[in-house]
DNA sequence: ATCCATCTTGGGAGCGCTCCCACTACGATG
DNA sequence: CATCGTAGTGGGAGCGCTCCCAAGATGGAT
């Protein structure tokens, strides 16, 4: 056995076994465990290998009861089953954030949060602080969750915004300007029936990304078309039923935006089920460049948008807000970039 | 004075508080918060009005110190970022194990493990009892997080088994069933020639995958043929790369299964390479019925394990397990089922 | 030799809760 | 009428840790 150095006994040791073995007192081998510099080599030297010998773990309870601090945060997908299934935007952010976290001590919870029922839960969760801050993603407009953020003054950062003026700290894409990309992309090829499908309109980023169509088709001195805005949810079976509607009110219509991947992937079942040929009767463009994307036939033209960099950077700034707490606040908008495929 | 003050109601009142309120010892506030009957109506009944009249939410740092339980458990998933991203097997455990604990008041913690240093950091983590009981999905034959939980005598259910004989809970679907079924499927199609690409084999659940493949190849009095076994990784790069050796090995194979569904995919990119046209020219199975297996082209033909279900069923399991320790071990298999779409 | 600033150190005082035991009140029992 | 449960209750004794303060060591300046 390559653990010899341990000796388990039955019952965890205590700072207080600790001390003893040591020969030192309570407060200085609290010191050595929080890394303060305030103890002398000798007495640091001791400390450390009592700990190693008895293979003491501090009681996490104990420490969190003095200092009300808990060493974990949560990340809260307020989203129903099925988005969450089907929609790899938030694997990659789990991943993003689950790596960032990694370099630090804090532990990830993760809260999926789909009912009534369940934001209570969360409501009592973090009324009762068992977490030091909060990462939510997937923001609707009406969500009361940030307000209750706010309102406990809990440290948080959004993945994605409420509105142009979010007074909490956030990460998100540039969404109005891979949508802009992304439509001129379309125009680019020729395309002069250009269509959108959007996303729930209740979140800004759906917002935006209608926001950026509207522009590029301005920009390029079209008129607009209203007959060519229909409304999804982001979901493939939205995608799905929406691009027939848009089918049936505009046939002459020869690009689609679509505001997600999944979406797209249903706009393109659709198409196929018409008739219509992707690329060459209909060009498709969605928004995400997700996993999917490569695995639709054909493969999709998306806008990229880096989902795990900006869970990284959640973490990275929800670490500093919980250092200085109430002091800082930032806001970050990152680029999104298109990548063409054959769809497109 | 330079420090932030204190808002008096941001101060939490405590079980002490509540008993001054309702009149009552601190024994019968906590009494009535732990849902003991020993509790008169009409003592009870202050102490609602109180807790309500107070928001007094329960201090989980302090009853975790006396009773060393967390109320929270851990889902451990062992794997690198390449894997997780791709494999929408984990959002459904995930959503599985999420939606069972909200019925509880157990959280969960997600923690993935990709290294030597991430393992080392869960190996602290579960030697100080951070969690009451671990989810243990992805197992690796040689993977030591079983054992460690065994001599840590952590209440742990696993997802899949290090081997037949499997000494701890766990919840798996009948991968053997499953890959029989789909070889069974490809031969009643004609196929003579049916070659599989495996998964990782240092996992029981590629290993019970391949030996369904030969068993009913045997069953149909098929000579075995090496030459059609070819080892994948369960990702689609893999999928790709290893059907392209298959086809230089045996140009006259005309059915693959493939231990996943990612696998299969990229499967169908390198047979679309060769030329060879799916179904007609060669017949493809997968594995899982994952979102993925709709959106190929053509749509995947695929075996379905219920794995939300075995999230869910991990949870009552792991749960039982943390209410009557070392007591408790139980042992599921979930059937297969063979979902029959254009790929064969 | 004396004094003082600085560095270390030990350990008391809780943090908010559960556990448990002693104790009360009151109706039932002999 | 004394005795005995029995249901209900209050509160002391910690759980293991951090915070903080008083006090001892150390060493340079005077």
């Amino acid at each position: 056995m390559s653990r010899a150095e341990q000796q388990p006994s039955a019952v965890r040791p205590t700072l207080e076994a600790v001390a003893a073995r040591a020969g030192v007192g309570r407060g200085t081998v609290s010191r050595v465990v929080n890394g303060s510099p305030k103890v002398s080599a000798k007495a640091r030297a001791a400390v450390e290998q009592a700990i190693a010998e008895l293979g003491y773990v501090p009681n996490q309870a104990a420490r969190s009861l003095v200092t009300s601090r808990t060493d974990s945060v949560a990340l809260v997908i307020p989203e129903s089953v099925a988005r969450l299934r089907s929609e790899p935007y938030f694997s990659d952010i789990i991943t993003g954030v689950s790596g960032e976290l990694a370099e630090t001590e804090m532990q990830l919870l993760l809260i999926l949060v789909r009912d009534e029922r369940e934001r209570e839960r969360l409501t009592r969760y973090l009324t009762a602080r068992r977490v030091d801050g909060v990462l939510l993603v997937s923001v609707h407009e009406d969500d009361p969750l940030p307000e209750l953020l706010e309102r406990l003054e809990m440290p948080a950062v959004l993945g994605g915004r409420r509105s142009g003026e979010e007074s909490l700290s956030y990460v998100h894409a540039d969404n109005g300007g891979g949508a802009r990309a992304a439509v001129r992309h379309l125009l680019a090829r020729g395309r002069t029936a250009v269509a959108t499908i959007t996303g729930p309109l209740d979140m800004e980023a759906a917002e935006a990304r209608l926001a950026g169509y509207r522009q590029a088709l301005a920009e390029a001195g079209l008129e607009p078309d209203e007959g060519l805005v229909a409304h999804g949810d982001f979901t493939e079976r939205g995608g799905r039923e929406t691009m027939r509607e848009l089918l049936e009110r505009r046939p002459e219509l020869d690009g689609v935006f679509c505001a997600s991947d999944m979406t797209a992937a249903g706009a393109l079942q659709a198409l196929r089920e018409a008739g219509r040929r992707v690329p060459e009767d209909v060009a498709v463009v969605g928004f995400d460049d997700s996993a999917v994307a490569r695995h639709t036939e054909p493969a999709l033209t998306s806008i990229r948008q880096p989902t795990e960099e900006m869970g990284r950077l959640m973490v990275q700034l929800l670490l500093k807000e919980i250092a200085q707490p109430g002091r800082f606040r930032r806001q970050v908008v990152l680029p999104t970039e298109l990548v063409v495929r054959a769809s497109a």
